[in-house]
DNA sequence: CTGTTAGCGCATTCAC
DNA sequence: GTGAATGCGCTAACAG
């Protein structure tokens, strides 16, 4: 690969004019400008990304730490995010955190020693103390999915505290009494948020607080499964259930209806998230839903906002999700 | 950030020294490594792996083009691979080709540009010729869920047609003589030779293709509602839908309850690729499988067995996918 | 407008 | 074993 000096040589100018035209930096004479660019065309010279990056000190890369690479629901942030950020000329180094401290700590670790202009970091194990430290690091970074009220010009997350509640005073709405609640893994902030939110709307609705409605779910299908073929033996009365994501309600759909049971007449499901898949269920499933994307679109817009110092706006106020009304919730039955 | 400088003053050594240690290249006595390290230790030292590279010629960085980051295909086979690789401390950038010839190669060049080591490439628009010629250049990449003969050894591939010839069989082998295709896009290599596994099928089965029978899709769940609507209207007689993918059947299911028929009982429908979802859906799909991930697994493992000479196995042989048989499919109606 | 020079942080000969 | 010197390809003052 051509380097910038043989450019300049057979341009007959210094490395540093190449430097300026390449950059746009700096007035050069059109007709020597011209002489130089010819001379790119006809050596094929691609300026060495790597090269720039320690000399000018800036990579042009962004790292992304997500919790997994795989399952619907991340793709769909990552996507508008790299989209932005590369029609921006820079790069996007992914990394998983596995929803683990470690991992998520090594990838940050590792990303930064790669010289990373910025993280956009979706962490789920990592304490909201570490990252207030990374702040003042002055380490440049943003946060999606995920709230922290100290550094909360660093985060652009959804409200699950209010989702939910709109998600169980849609049921209590219409009538049901005996709702159960198959939740997330407690460790996760979102599952915790989702729960408040499901006692906030019992308690509007004058419901009491009843714990044995509380079946324990860890985001998973196979769990929503488990958990509706438990509810449906040990509390025969419940006419709805709230699943604190979709795909565990998917499990939910399919547990009720390998009992005999139709839905929403029999029971009501209703899920969080509204993946893409939630569409196609039988019956379709009616959920929180909430612009994924935006997630990464306003994340990347950060980035190229304060790190790249563009003039480009953006927002981190926190997204309600809404209701998508669907098949799978009703009146219940009498 | 403290440099190799600082380090190698504080230790009371030499740079070379430092790096020696760093690199575990060459000997360094015991005493002095320990001192070395300890400075490390002191300063935080953490090595700056963009200057590592421009010295070293190598980026330790692998370019991965994807057609798009969201759905649920895609992640199911960069997961592998960024792991696998991240194990093997290598970072991966990724890039989406959106399925357009000048996008995927912009990616491409951008991703060469960045001097990442290899390139793993989910390409769909740039031709077989590009590809070779780029094998010429000795360019170190892999291509991944797409065969081009020239550069078999390059690619990892799974078999459609063998594939589309299974399920289309397993229709057949039940007793459907009339049988409706809807097809991908032609201008995808997978979706030309699902069809033609289709035809082959028909072939050995004794029934006799027939054009009005093929019903264009484009992959898309939507394109396989419409054209199931098609069919159930204007061809009547069939009792079974071979779907060129998972996202299509579910449109199909869709249209045909909507219409009150049942399935398998009145129209039996397969699909390919057995999605996550596929599953979920209802009834639950039968469908052609085939491991996902591992062909970005095969891809990462070619990539340390080919570029950093790791004493690791792979292999590219073509994929045969078997069928999934849940419940969407059955004997044809009386 | 253009050339000279000095690094960026590190790997890597080559001497000692 | 260890150090000094050179260069990777490019940017960024600083002169002129």
């Amino acid at each position: 690969m051509a380097t910038i000096k043989q450019v300049s040589e057979l341009a007959g100018v210094s490395l540093a004019t190449v430097s300026r035209v390449i950059n746009n930096t700096g007035q050069v004479k059109p007709h020597t400008k011209e002489r130089v660019e010819k001379a790119m065309k006809d050596l094929d010279y691609r300026p060495n990304y790597i090269a720039q990056s320690l000399a000018s000190n800036k990579s042009n890369t962004i790292g992304y730490v997500v919790p997994e690479l795989h399952g619907a629901f991340f793709g769909a942030m990552i996507s508008p995010a790299e989209k932005i950020l590369r029609n921006a000329s820079k790069h996007v180094i992914i990394s998983a955190g596995h929803s683990r401290e470690e991992d998520e700590m090594s990838a940050i670790e590792s990303l930064r020693d790669r010289r990373c202009d910025a993280l956009i970091l979706h962490l789920e194990a990592v304490s909201d103390d570490y990252l207030v430290k990374l702040a003042k690091e002055k380490v440049m970074f943003i946060v999606v999915n995920r709230y922290i009220p100290e550094i909360a010009e660093h985060c652009i997350s959804i409200d699950n505290i209010k989702g939910a509640e709109i998600a169980t005073s849609a049921l209590t709405d219409l009538g049901h009494k005996y709702i159960a609640y198959i939740s997330g893994p407690k460790e996760k902030d979102d599952a915790v948020d989702r729960l408040e939110g499901h006692k906030n709307a019992l308690e509007k609705a004058g419901i009491p607080f009843d714990t044995s409605l509380i079946f324990p779910g860890n985001f998973q299908a196979h769990s929503g499964y488990e958990q509706t073929l438990k509810i449906l033996s040990d509390k025969p009365e419940v006419t709805a259930i709230v699943c604190a994501n979709d795909e565990m309600a998917y499990g939910a759909l399919g547990a009720i209806r390998e009992k005999g049971l139709s839905i929403p007449e029999d029971v009501s499901v209703i899920g969080f998230d509204d993946v893409e898949f939630s569409q196609f269920t039988y019956p379709r499933l009616t959920t929180m839903h909430y612009a994924k994307h935006t997630l990464g679109e306003q994340a990347a817009r950060w980035v190229l906002a304060n790190v790249y110092n563009q003039e480009i706006n953006y927002n981190t106020d926190r997204i309600v999700p809404h209701l998508v009304t669907r098949d799978s919730i009703s009146e219940p039955h009498a």
